[in-house]
DNA sequence: GATGAATGAGTATTCATTCAT
DNA sequence: CATGAATGAATACTCATTCAT
């Protein structure tokens, strides 16, 4: 019979919000944004069409705040000790995190690289994304570097290392797009397959550390 | 004035439904399926609304035909010999091939790319797709062995046939794999770029060739 | 911590109620019925949606009471000797009294002019408003004489009594209409003017006493 | 069996327009702007919701369109010689024109009046409408002379000229904004009025021209 | 064939009102 | 009393598809 507190409010809110999150990522990714309804998210939430708009603006904020939260998420989960240096170790963790990451957010990754191919839409995400560089300049060039600049960067500079070490015309930017290109594939067939071979997945990820650490 | 023959009737209708798909690949690929209406499609091919109907059945059979038609043109572009066997000199041939239609023809790839990332869409159109394989076996499995199936089977074979010159663990599922994925990566990144760099595009290929022909 | 008495509870609502159609009565005015929702009126009086629908029905009964308690107090303030005759001192009064409760109710008026123009809602309140006349008979034929209805009453009679010091085909009617005219006319533009220049206010208040007494 | 010439599009585009513009303005008019759903007005048309939409771009739109169209018609119906002086007969003429088509436009005058009392949308159309001036700069500092703003000159110079005429105290502005607000209180009146007693409208046309010639 | 007017089912969004706490 | 989450009916607008001419 007491009035609910502020903070029982903030509660509902963040646990339902949560929830509308969840339900629409995976149909987004699913079914694709512009063929998931507001009412089909509603319906399978539980609750009535209306309520949705109490917690997000509108269809498209929904959406990017999805993208936002997730890309937060992703960050958090490898949390480099920002020393800027990537150690061998560091960097075969990297890869390891990197792949549990995406089979863990599949519905996620589905739907960030439907986005990713639509001209109007990339624009707002591809700064986020992975994208092969062909300078070393072009990496220190970006004004504000963001959690992904800065892995390129470490990844470049880890690439860039790895120059003492080997022949003469070795290029370290080739090597590195190389290293870029596989795991994009790997991570790319990985999203669309339905299902995973579990074996050959860690096979092959030992493999791609085998060959680029 | 003399009236057309049966033949010229089909040619011009040809052309017009060539038109047509040239017009709405263009429009699918920049703006998304959904964000294309078939007035603006109607508006850029410079005819009525109504004639495209006279066309196509609909505007999921317009897209259906055009991602078809785009196959088609693929699988005669590589044209192979069809004894089914892959030299060496013939899978750098297909490499380089490969990468070329890419660029040739960017908007179908997108559109592509955009439907395989559609759980409702993929399954029409994952038979045509490139997908890595954890056994030999499931190469032969298949039933209708489409044209990619059988590119698939090229690739397959030239890698086991490399076991024979590579030392005792040499595993060429994996191998084949990590090649997929290479290039299955760096066509994606071409594809989603929005413009190349042409050299490194043809540097990364002639390494793509060094390590895995 | 004496528990409240029924007084001072009615007392604190009342207040409520009054704040509540204050903050919504601006709205109103300013930017129209329906484009005020409860929510606004609520967030600007700095209480819960829920806690309108306390004291007041509906939005529509909210509409109805900020009315008819601002007749009411128009009414209030005119406040006249009910001795049923207009002095000629009583008459210039009553002009400088409109023109003073024209700018002092303005969110009101413009509130009021809005709903008049709607022929659904004109019904409910037209009783209230200053109608010309085009018989002397229409205004004693009227039922319940309200308060504006015994307004006009006074006013026609005091122009019928200026019947006798003006020449032969003088016509009381007419007069009044004109005079009806032009302070509905004046009115209506200082209502929908967002300025007023005060000197040429006066002067024009002036004048109309000077033409019309 | 043959195909519509572009001019018969053109033809049933305009009357169909039109139609739905006449149906809008009435709906409008008594039932207010946002009372008017677009299917109400495509039921009384006879028509689906959607063709409104094949017609005007959005239910504002159609506003904007019916004020605009009706002001041209005004405008038109005034259509003065353009020597920039009004004559005695002229102003005369001016005033009974003035009041016909107030009678003749009812629907749209009681639209213009409702839009008038709202702040968002005054700003649109205030342009449009004959408002008073305190000084008699104020009417040539306008940049783009409209319609209205050239009658309103037409009517100051009229007042000006008067000047010559009478005592030396005489103000002609004071004596503008009096007739400005006895035609705008009568305009108003008739407005909102439902019925309109026809032998006393035409009495107080005469005797406004009376006074204010 | 060719046109674009016409349809209508579908979709995002709004908002007064209710209600559990 | 007080809160704001929840509802659901209503509403503007879109667009693939049909059809008379």
């Amino acid at each position: 019979m007491t009035p609910r507190t502020p903070t029982q409010f903030r509660e509902i809110r963040e646990e339902k919000k949560s929830l509308l999150m969840d339900v629409a990522l995976k149909q987004f990714a699913s079914e694709g944004y512009h063929n998931t309804t507001i009412s089909k998210i509603a319906r399978q939430a539980g609750i009535s069409k209306g309520l949705i708009y109490n917690y997000f603006e509108s269809k498209e904020e929904l959406l990017t705040e999805i993208i936002s939260k997730s890309f937060d998420e992703v960050a958090r989960y490898f949390d480099p000790d920002h020393d800027g240096y990537l150690s061998e170790a560091e960097f075969e963790l990297f890869i390891r995190k990197l792949f549990m990451i995406i089979r863990e957010k599949l519905p996620f990754w589905r739907l960030f690289y439907q986005l990713l191919m639509q001209k109007e839409v990339r624009g707002r995400f591809l700064k986020f994304s992975a994208s092969p560089v062909n300078t070393v300049q072009q990496i220190y060039s970006g004004s504000g570097l963001k959690f992904m600049d800065y892995l390129s960067k470490l990844i470049m500079d880890y690439f860039i290392r790895k120059k003492g070490k080997k022949p003469g015309d070795y290029d370290p930017v080739l090597d590195m797009n190389m290293f870029i290109y596989t795991i994009e594939g790997f991570a790319m067939v990985t999203i669309y397959m339905d299902e995973v071979d579990k074996i050959y997945y860690n096979k092959t990820i030992d493999r791609i550390i085998e060959v680029y650490k």
